[in-house]
Formats: structure tokens, sequence, C-alpha cells
DNA sequence: CCTGCCCGAATTGTTAACAATCTTGATTGA
DNA sequence: TCAATCAAGATTGTTAACAATTCGGGCAGG
């Protein structure tokens, strides 16, 4: 469900039933509900009472700029945490994710992208504190709803690279210069 | 049940029954879920399959300044911007909350001090952006759990006395001035 | 033609019963 | 005595039925 959001498979302000999910997902309404209420507050659905969820709003410019630096100081933060404590499955970890990134942007796949993205993001800051890990899910997935730069995934491949790169060499500052040129 | 947990009436770790709160609030279970996921979402709470949630362990100093840095940050920047179409009605509204806050910390009611500090904080985020407001409770909730400083009662009250007063006079430098002292 | 009202379908909200899972403590055997 | 096993109770997960609410179309009256 989170991927068909992030992939902007969705319309905005498009309503979504219960009754079609629990279809879909062969199950019943309730752990539908679970879902859809998560998501809310995870802020990728608004809630309405009485109404459902729709799917939220785009944020405008102004709003994705305090998101993206707010996130930006967080993931720097618990990227240089990480780089710290960085052990030998952590590497592997790493590659292994870079590598799923890559193959989604030569597949050209919209949500393999999106997904292999957040995934390798998620993994330093989810090693780094849990306690941040769920702030920062919130902010990024706001962000990537409006994944614009999604026609170059060359670009997409190369910028991540460079990162993952630079952490594997322990290269501190490099790895923080990339960072900020990617989370824009 | 989100009075509860920002006032801190919960130990950290314990176990929450869905049953007892059902009983509790006088309705079934299932509202009652609904509820502890938001919850779980917005960061008081965690939660195991199989094994329901529990209170958040506190933020570490570390992970406190990181999240107090950002929340600070995002709610400079809602304040001046709704310093700037702030209508009379705002006025009535910001003075009616600082009203309710100052008269909870002459009670020493630990709740109701917590619960009013956030209300007051929340409006202007609020008017200035609805996407900003839920990121920025998810910050708000969790620091506010470790409430530190709630010896003083006076001081609360006293800090956000200057706050309204600069917005009300429209001097947006003092009342970040003040907001950045406030929010620690 | 427009406005307000009402009815029915669709959808969400709530409930209680049942299934699955986990926890706890006693029992058994080495 | 200690450890593993098992069973009973407690707790969460799921489901289907029912209640409450909202939405849209048709209809009467102006």
């Amino acid at each position: 469900m989170r991927s068909d959001l992030i992939s902007g498979k969705l319309d905005f302000d498009q309503p979504i039933r219960e009754q079609k999910l629990a279809e879909r997902f062969g199950t019943s309404r309730g752990p539908v509900r679970d879902a859809l209420l998560r998501l809310t507050q995870e802020g990728a659905l608004v809630y309405e009472p009485n109404k459902g969820v729709r799917v939220i709003s785009p944020l405008s410019e102004e709003e994705r700029s305090v998101v993206a630096s707010m996130r930006l100081s967080l993931e720097k933060h618990c990227l240089s945490k990480f780089m710290k404590k960085m052990d030998e499955n952590d590497r592997h970890q790493l590659s292994l994710l870079l590598e799923r990134l890559t193959s989604a942007c030569e597949r050209a796949s919209l949500p393999g992208v999106a997904e292999c993205d957040l995934a390798l993001h998620r993994y330093w800051v989810a090693q780094a504190s849990s306690h941040l890990e769920t702030m920062w899910l919130g902010l990024s997935v706001r962000m990537i709803m409006k994944y614009s730069r999604l026609t170059k995934y060359g670009d997409i491949a190369t910028e991540h690279q460079r990162i993952v790169e630079a952490i594997l060499a322990k290269d501190l500052e490099k790895a923080l210069y990339y960072l900020g040129e990617n989370v824009i």
C-alpha cells in the first residue's frame, strides 16, 4: 500500500475505499483500517471523520524546502553516528541496497526506484537510532511523494553511488557533502 | 489518552492493555485499537506484533537535542509565516491560550501545563500550514514526554508571556528570539 | 429553471464473538 | 537442583454483522 503511495500511483485527493482494499489484499476491513490509520499518521494520507481517508495534497515548494532541510540535518546526524560504528555486515548491507537501487534505475521502474531510494537512506538512519527512524520516515514519505526528478534515473544512481563510496571509504566529509547534494 | 502520555502519568515500557482502556472509556476494543495505532505513529507508543503497545523509552540527550533543533527551525518558519497574516481573531485565540497556560501554571497542574504549552505552540504552527502541523506534533509529543523543567511553573508562564507579547506587538525578531529560548 | 426536501445506496463506525499467539507457572525427568 | 515441556490463562488479531453517517439523485413546490 505504501509503495503505491510513494510511487504516485494514486491521484491526490482521491478517496480510498476500505472495502476495495480489503478485497484486493484478501482480508477484512479491520486490518485495512489499521493500515490506513498508520499511513495517516505517517503523513501519506489524511483522515476526515465519517469520510474516510484520501491521498494527501502535495507539499508546496516552501513547505518542501523546510521539510528537506529538516530531513537533511537529521540524516547528516544519523549518518555520522552510523559511520562511527559501522561494521563489516553494515558494509555488505549497504552494497546490497545500492545494487538494488542501481538495478531499479536501469529498469526505469518508478515504484522500484522510489522504494530502493528510501530503503538505502533508511538503513543508516535506523542503525543510528530507532527513535529518529520513525521521525525520518514521516518526513521522507511526504517528500518522496513528489518525486519530481524522475526523468533522470541515471543521476539518481550516480548520486547514491558517490554517497555509498564515501561511506565505505570512511570519508565523513565527502559523504555528508554528497548527501547534501542528494537530499533536495 | 494522549494527555496521560505527555503528562508522564504512565511508566516507560509499561504495556498498555486494550481491554482496560476499552472499559475505562466505555467503548469496545476496536476504537481503542484505532487510537493506540495513531499514538504509535505519532511516536508516543511503540508497537510489537502480537504483544501490543507500550510507552516509548525516553529520548537520549543527544537525540533530544537533534529533535529540538528540528522542532525549533520548523516552528520559527511557521511563526514568521503566521505573523504575516495574523488577524484580530488570531490575537484573541492567542490571548486565550496564554491565559489557560498561565492558569495551569498557577494551579501547578502538570498535565494541564503540558497540554496548554503544546496547544499554544500548536496554534501558530497549525495556522501556518496543516502539512507541517502533523510533523510538528510528532516532534513535540516526544519532546514533551520528557518535560524535565517541571519544577519551575513560573518560568514556563513567563517565557510564554514574552513570546506572545512579542507576537502581538508584531516584533518578529523578538518573538523568534524568545521562542528559541523556550524550545530546548 | 431553480431551490429545498427526502429517500435510498454507499460508506464509515462500532460491536461481540472467535481464532491465533504469547506468557506464566507447574510438572516431570535427568 | 535445574532445565525442558506442557497446559491454562491472558492478550492480541481477525472477522462478519449491525448501526450511524454521508452523498447523490429524484421530486415537489415556487
